[in-house]
DNA sequence: TTTGTATTCTAACACCATTAGATTATTCTA
DNA sequence: TAGAATAATCTAATGGTGTTAGAATACAAA
């Protein structure tokens, strides 16, 4: 049995007395982020968002063509919080916080890796992420040819460190458990796996639990720099 | 109205004079990776792979936990493809190898770097596939705390790579276009965004779309190998 | 042949994305 | 200001999904 409107809508005043205020994408996409941080990428459904936005379901197909498009917008939205390298420092120093925003704003939001991984980079922010890229190693000295796959290897590096971290994160929180907690269970899982087929695993689980990651990931990235800097000294040379 | 079957089964024939083969995780798992070739991650479900095998879909929560299991277990399944380097080569030489494995078998599955970002490397397979590298960089002489982030940071290379090749298999194939007209249309859809505000991006297009995949795989692993080895000669000093 | 265990099935539940078409709200025009 | 046109939302339904309890069946051992 549906329950039917008794009275109109009249001056966005519905008969429960509360305001009814109109959907728009924008709306919908911060009701989506707050649902996202709640609940996590995999429990997120059209049905929750219009819950939330006290809507029926099919109101939102007026504002957006599918749910991957919403994820599309979504994940550009996510982008927008970028905060753009300082143009003054060095190039390196640039990409250092170039990467260290991009892991920031992908920690920042639950599930925002996954959301990334399936979503592609089309939307004006995420493009704009990568213009400002292009233009940091451009301004660096780097030629045409090697400037896109550059990026390419540093958006790969921040998002595949940001992915362990995150799976990381998922794991404690399936299992109620602390950040320290959850390294012992590892070493735990580590240990109890056969030794004659898995010696250094094994051996070197207290080393696969990351202590600081900060650093690990600073110290990754200099890699990356050093191997980038070589190619401009060495001016530009091979593809 | 269900149909129902009329006479029992009696030693392996069904009424139709089909045989029946009695289920088990092996065989439930190579028809779920000869569909997933077919239709595709989002696609595969739980119900299909019942069809596919001729048997209702419960029957196969008699093998097996969970789709997210049966998932874990069809990643470790595609993991078991990978050659192991051969250990006369140099270190270097066999990281090129293990590399260029893995992106093989990440390719020649279709969603398989989906997949692998999905699931989490703890079965069998995977853990020996992580457990030869470690191996394999020990033996070259790198300390004990610098082993689990050099490999983590390999795997994310590939990993990271072999998505972009993916995505754009995935884009070609639902677009029923070649690769040769993708490369167009991408380059049209760079050159269609507003100029002043990607001015690089537009410039750069035609080197976006990348023209030899195998060579810039190649040169982007050479400059993490560079890195590490520097690590090495340096006597693995700091973290 | 009976009994017990292993396996598969029936039937249902509670979700999900999406759509056509009716209904309501708002804006525009005469 | 009344009526027509448009914009926005809702109703209702379709066909899909993973999962489960418990009935039915198949097979093996006694």
């Amino acid at each position: 049995m549906a329950r039917r409107r008794t009275t109109p809508l009249l001056n966005n005043v519905t008969d429960e007395g509360t305001i009814h205020i109109p959907l728009d994408r924008n709306r919908i996409l911060e009701t989506a982020l707050q649902l996202l941080d709640e609940i996590g990428l995999k429990e997120l459904s059209m049905r929750k968002i219009a819950d939330k936005l006290q809507v029926k379901t099919a109101s939102l197909y007026y504002h957006v063509k599918d749910k991957e498009e919403l994820m599309q917008l979504l994940s550009d939205r996510i982008s927008r919080e970028m905060v753009w390298p300082d143009k003054s420092l060095s190039w390196q120093e640039q990409i250092y916080q170039w990467a260290g925003e991009f892991r920031k704003v992908l920690l920042s939001h639950r599930d925002a890796v996954e959301l990334f991984h399936q979503t592609i980079a089309m939307g004006y922010e995420r493009l704009t992420q990568i213009e400002k890229l292009y233009h940091l190693l451009v301004s660096a000295g780097f030629s045409d040819p090697h400037v896109p796959w550059i990026a390419s290897m540093l958006k790969n590096y921040v998002q595949g460190f940001a992915a362990e971290e995150a799976q990381l994160q998922i794991i404690a929180r399936n299992r109620h458990s602390t950040f320290e907690e959850l390294g012992e269970q590892y070493d735990q899982f580590y240990r109890q796996l056969p030794e004659e087929r898995f010696p250094n695993m094994i051996r070197l689980a207290s080393h696969t639990t990351k202590s600081d990651w900060e650093k690990e990931f600073h110290f990754g990235l200099s890699v990356l720099i050093d191997g980038f800097s070589a190619i401009l000294l060495r001016g530009n040379k091979e593809t």
